[in-house]
RNA sequence: GCGGGUAUGGCGGAAUUGGCAGACGCGCCAGAUUUAGGUUCUGGUGGGAGACCGUGCAGGUUCAAGUCCUGUUACCCGCACCA
């Protein structure tokens, strides 16, 4: 048997499609945004993990532009960053030119992909005349009042030396490098994103994204129905304010716990305990976040004040312990050890009173050893509220002690305002000038870019100062208002600030006046089709839906989300589910399977390898079998081409049946079994041409088309060799006639008790009757019992229920 | 602890959404071609001599369950003292 040649093939289409753009605007065309998380460029190059969610991208892209859209498939480089800026300095190298190299690197290998990238649209966030707009948009946010500054304890990550913000803390530890984050109390540039956080809650309904994505964000954003409640301090006039998802359990508060941290927590002690409570306050502040989260058992200390339980008067010790959280709510909470499991082991632990004030099961509990924690049953010990519904009543409380003036209702988010600077070299500066008359001034906007300066040294210093710091003539300059000597903001933005809206950017990359014309922006955008790992969800994909709202908010764009549809592809794995890295040595290189298997091939496998949405195991062994499908399809194709071979009844029914089960798969993004669908209709087309001497070259034509998409070097000389004279990606994506496809005869299972003893070929529409005779003449011999009863369900069984008799 | 996911041959995985479990591929076995190996081609391949048994486990609903319901186990992922 023939072999084809993938590698002269490859090379002839890669340069034809170079010269002849097969994804052309013509203005006419309805548009279709299909857009890859793009890659920051590393040095370790790409692997064939990193393939999956580009084919997948690129086969959907090449299905559209078979529809009839215009495609936008735009790539470019995240290229700003600490991964970028730590690689630069492990080689030793400045991070510009490494850069640079990495970039040059990668897009070579993303050619081998041979997806339909638009590479006039590159875009790169390093780039002067990118960033210029990414500082604009901190401009804006500051003019706006959205981002400030403010200075208090932030994660630090002592190994990248720098702060983080919430989201780059993973389990306690830098999402970047894994080390322990630390807290440093440090001057920051801060984004009020919390003044979005209902907005980014409630637009989560309106996207056709993964579930799980919209849980993660939603939990992330943490809203939660409450009220404050106002503890008077027993004996002097400050007030200490709660907060509570849990107002009707107020009578069950026995002690309050302020974090260490509380802006009250040392003046509450007296000559007693004073000793104690500055020791727990300062071992507190010693401790990290993975120390804290890992305490097995709670601790604290009682201040020696008491609050006043404002519903009835009580006095209820006051307790200092780091389980509460310093910036969530108030900082301070009420206990009710009979209804929450946190304030029950710390009540037994110092032995507090416990006042159960929801009865369960109807009665109160007799040595509680866990907490209550529904809120259903009935109020007890509770004055006024006993006999009331608790489920009633957490509802309504906020509203009853709003009224007698002793709180509030409220709502809470877990998300924080965005610690957005960075004490980094390889960012954006931070485009603000800090004058001592006129305070924060931002850089005038035709200033802009300010341009990240030269440096010798751009190693991070740790002190908490950006290397920027060290330029002591860039530091020095004037102020942009009142034209004194100021000082420029010395700290960078994160990685994130660029790949925040740089997808905005693709479809104006040129655009010198603004980030993108309004006229673009709303012909091209917002995104159709998103495609990237899932581990940017509360990250990126938060980050850019908060720039997308702001930028709507002032005008630059008419949509308010930027990413319409969200396809998390899994990750490819090495052998035992293995994650690939350099260090374990198993990493899978693109560049030898391309050589030995061909590109089509390759594409074809990682696909094929799995259902895209899941993660993967790499077997190299696998792509073999992809590879012998497209050499028999070649050898198919190249057999009957020179054939007139006219269409049989046979022959259009496998065709239509072809192109309703490749749309229907492909359509449902099930890509690992189109690829088996090609397998499956190949393995009958081969058949069916041995039976009826060859294959009408229509039915070749559309397994052609159907499979560009996937394989499309190989798609299009075989289009060629059928007789197109335009690329294959102009003509027509087939579509399914049902009629055309619909069987005369159909074989279905004859079964006696659901257990299947032969099968029956029958006329599809045959009725009733017709279908229960010829079934029972089919197993006649074992029918040897009482018919109860005979199912029929044309198309899919015959089922006769029987009793007694040997079946 | 809370939330989400997964569980099917030796392996990766199919199953038109309740209708012949194991499509397709890998691997393996046999045969053909070849001096031989590789490639390619043809056939076979869940278990069991068998009646039968088989979709993590135990029940249930149904004429019929991998699919629906109840309970349960294991692994993976996310969040994690958020009051």
């Amino acid at each position: 048997m023939a072999q084809y040649n993938h590698t002269a093939i490859e090379k002839k289409w890669r340069e034809n499609w170079e010269k002849n753009p097969i994804n052309v605007n013509d203005g006419k065309k309805p548009k279709y945004y299909c857009l890859d998380m793009f890659p920051y460029p590393s040095g370790s190059g790409l692997h064939v993990g990193h393939w999956r969610g580009y084919v997948i991208s690129d086969a959907w892209s090449r299905y559209q532009l078979l529809k009839g859209h215009y495609v936008i498939h735009p790539m470019g480089w995240d290229a700003f960053g600490l991964p970028a800026e730590n690689y630069a300095i492990k080689m030793g190298v400045h991070p510009a030119k490494s850069t640079a190299e990495n970039v040059a690197n990668i897009k070579k290998q993303l050619k081998e992909i041979a997806a339909i990238y638009d590479w006039d649209m590159e875009i790169n966030t390093t780039d002067p005349s990118f960033y210029k707009w990414t500082q604009w948009i901190f401009v804006q946010m500051f003019k706006k009042g959205l981002a400030y500054e403010k200075e208090f304890p932030i994660n630090w990550c002592p190994s990248c030396k720098t702060g983080l913000a919430n989201e780059e803390v993973v389990n306690g530890c830098c999402e970047r490098c894994g080390s322990p984050v630390t807290k440093k109390n440090l001057r920051q540039w801060m984004l009020k994103i919390t003044a979005y956080a209902d907005r980014l809650l409630n637009d989560l309904d309106k996207l056709d994204w993964p579930e799980k994505v919209k849980k993660m964000q939603t939990d992330w954003i943490g809203k939660s129905y409450g009220a404050e409640v106002d503890f008077p301090v027993d004996g002097r006039d400050e007030k200490i304010t709660v907060y509570t998802t849990r107002p009707d359990t107020l009578h069950g508060a026995t002690f309050m716990v302020l974090s260490p941290e509380h802006k009250l927590a040392k003046s509450l002690a007296n000559d007693e305990t004073r000793e104690a409570v500055e020791k727990y306050i300062f071992d507190a502040s010693m401790k990290s976040n993975v120390d804290r989260m890992q305490a097995k058992e709670k601790t604290g200390v009682f201040t020696g004040s008491y609050a006043v339980n404002p519903l009835n008067g009580k006095k209820i010790p006051i307790w200092l312990s780091d389980y509460v959280l310093a910036d969530y709510g108030t900082g301070a909470i009420m206990c009710v050890p009979a209804h929450d499991d946190r304030d029950f082991e710390f009540a037994k632990k110092f032995n507090i009173p416990i006042i159960q004030v929801i009865a369960k099961d109807g009665k109160e509990i007799e040595n509680m050893t866990e907490a209550y924690t529904e809120a259903s049953g009935t109020m007890i010990n509770s004055g006024d509220w006993n006999g009331m519904e608790s489920a009633v009543l957490k509802k309504e409380a906020p509203m009853i002690i709003e009224k007698m003036g002793i709180g509030r209702k409220t709502v809470n988010y877990k998300l924080r305002d965005w610690v957005f600077s960075r004490q980094r070299y390889w960012g954006e500066p931070i485009p603000i000038v800090h004058c001592p008359k006129c305070g924060n001034v931002p850089v005038p906007e035709d200033q802009l870019p300010l341009k990240l300066p030269e440096v010798e040294s751009y190693q991070p210093t740790g002190t908490g100062e950006s290397p920027l710091a060290a330029i002591d003539d860039w530091v020095n300059t004037t102020c942009p208002c009142c034209g004194g000597p100021a000082k420029r903001e010395t700290n960078t933005m994160p990685q994130w600030a660029g790949s925040s809206w740089y997808f905005l950017r693709y479809v104006d990359n040129k655009n010198d006046k603004e980030l993108v014309s309004k006229e673009k922006a709303h012909k091209y955008l917002p995104v159709d089709m998103y495609i990237g790992g899932v581990e940017h969800a509360v990250l990126h994909l938060l980050y850019s839906r908060f720039y997308t709202k702001f930028l709507y908010d002032i005008g630059v764009v008419d949509f308010d989300e930027p990413f319409t549809k969200l396809f998390n592809q899994g990750m490819i794995n090495g052998k035992n589910g293995i994650k690939m890295s350099k260090s374990k040595g198993n990493v899978v290189s693109p560049d030898d399977l391309v050589r030995d298997y061909g590109c089509d091939a390759l594409r074809l496998y990682e696909l094929f390898v799995g259902p895209p949405e899941l993660d993967a195991e790499w077997d190299d062994r696998g792509i073999e079998g992809v590879a012998r499908f497209l050499n028999r399809y070649w050898n198919l194709v190249m057999d009957n081409k020179d054939k007139d071979i006219k269409e049989t009844k046979e022959m259009v029914k496998l065709r239509h049946k072809l192109v309703f089960d490749i749309e229907q798969r492909f359509s449902q993004f099930s890509l690992n079994t189109v690829v088996s669908g090609f397998m499956e209709y190949n393995n009958k087309l081969i058949e069916l041409s041995k039976k009826e001497g060859g294959i009408d070259k229509e039915t070749l034509r559309t397994f052609t088309v159907l499979l560009s998409p996937f394989a499309p070097h190989i798609a299009e000389e075989l289009w060629q060799q059928l007789g197109g004279t335009d690329s294959v990606f102009h003509s027509q994506w087939p579509e399914c006639d049902e009629e055309a496809m619909k069987d005369d005869e159909v074989e279905i299972a004859v079964q006696i008790n659901g257990k299947t003893r032969g099968v029956v070929s029958i006329p599809a529409d045959l009725d009733r009757e017709e279908a229960l005779k010829a079934g029972k003449a089919v197993i006649a011999d074992k029918l040897t019992g009482n018919i109860v009863k005979e199912i029929y369900v044309p198309g899919k069984i015959i089922n006769i229920v029987m009793k007694g008799g040997a079946v």
